[in-house]
DNA sequence: CCGCTGGTGACAGTTACTGTCATATGGCAT
DNA sequence: ATGCCATATGACAGTAACTGTCACCAGCGG
């Protein structure tokens, strides 16, 4: 039920008809550099769909709304993420196994500090797509829920197992935007990490 | 920043002109009755104004959009939670602070069973609805930081509290989403207490 | 009684989105 | 190659969420 998928049933020929994803990717590039330039509101699917020369109803055939362009944006950060989760042995502790796949797949994206500035500030004073960002986070929280069953116990819908998602998810959340908001801390990935410490202690005192 | 204040600047005459207040509940709830009814997205705007004799321009003097119906739908409960939490003795530990003000605040609304599970059906298949309503959440991240804030050091934006606080929010909701979807446990109060005593325990493992 | 302030309604206009149909395009079998 | 078919695209029309503006109608302070 998400974001990245080729195609539903047939393979598609494969070879020549992924200059859809092409065209995706387009789309969103085009759509952030107007978006930074002008304004979420100041900027009309016309003026995307003329930015890359397709019809505005073709635009709709690639997302579904002008807010999940907002998904597309950060969409490969998200599955390297996974990527990198999933490649950690499944023995290390999950702490460790965050803290690791952080490092590889995320951190080297935050090298670019005024770029997640930038893309934070968009989200933190355009509502439509604040809303869509956390909804879509909030949502990952299966997914990450699922991988986490993997590693231990096997309930992808256990209380638990959605509490740790939750858990890692919102601390991630919050440390960059935190980060963002105050101009003081060197880079995101060190106050991630330090979120992330804080999970491996009691968040309420017993 | 929100979303209850009665008026900006002057006093407003008080008695007479609180038959906004009155009007804003009437739209919420005419809002609220046809949602349920219909579906969010067959319901227009213009529905909902006439059923409460106002005109469609009107609507958007007391909402800025049909998506912000959903908060108002859960105004009270976020309310008397946070007047509950508040009213707590200092010293308490925030874990059975919070817990005592979920049962005083919130549990009674969780009596009817069946409404809460209609309303988290309603936000579940209206994405317009759960992007909203889960952006609130997280926006009300900062109100209860402040709260705790207030209970052991002082700082509202540091780092621990806001995870404290997104950490509180995130098991409450997750609690009563994953409550709602099966339907397994008897009422919603001892799955969200229970999520809450998670949060005595480390959630990563050390 | 007059003017002022603030809520309201009536328009008109923009823009996000959707259904539908005709056309084009690229892969495949013959 | 040629013709066929599935799928992508574009053109068009229509709905509904908003927004700016202005004219009107309280109430109330002078």
């Amino acid at each position: 039920m998400h974001t990245l998928e080729k195609s539903s049933k047939a393979p598609l020929p494969g070879l020549a008809a992924k200059k859809k994803q092409r065209t995706r990717i387009l789309l969103a590039e085009a759509a952030a550099a107007l978006f930074y330039e002008r304004g979420y509101d100041a900027t009309t699917i016309d003026d995307i769909a003329a930015a890359v020369e397709i019809s505005p109803r073709t635009f709709y055939r690639y997302f579904p709304t002008k807010e999940d362009l907002v998904v597309a944006m950060g969409q490969t950060s998200l599955e390297s993420f996974f990527a990198a989760l999933e490649a950690r042995p499944p023995a290390e502790p999950l702490t460790i196994a965050v803290q690791a796949a952080v490092d590889e797949a995320l951190a080297p994206g935050w090298e670019d500090t005024d770029g997640v500035r930038s893309f934070m500030a968009l989200i933190r004073d355009t509502s439509a797509f604040r809303a869509r960002w956390v909804e879509e986070a909030f949502d990952n929280r299966y997914l990450l829920a699922a991988v986490i069953a993997g590693r231990t116990d096997g309930d992808p819908l256990g209380l638990r197992n959605l509490l740790i998602a939750g858990a890692i998810t919102m601390a991630i959340n919050t440390a960059v935007q935190s980060w963002a908001d105050q101009d003081i801390e060197p880079r995101p990935a060190v106050y991630v990490q330090r979120a992330l410490a804080e999970l491996s202690m009691p968040l309420l005192a017993p």
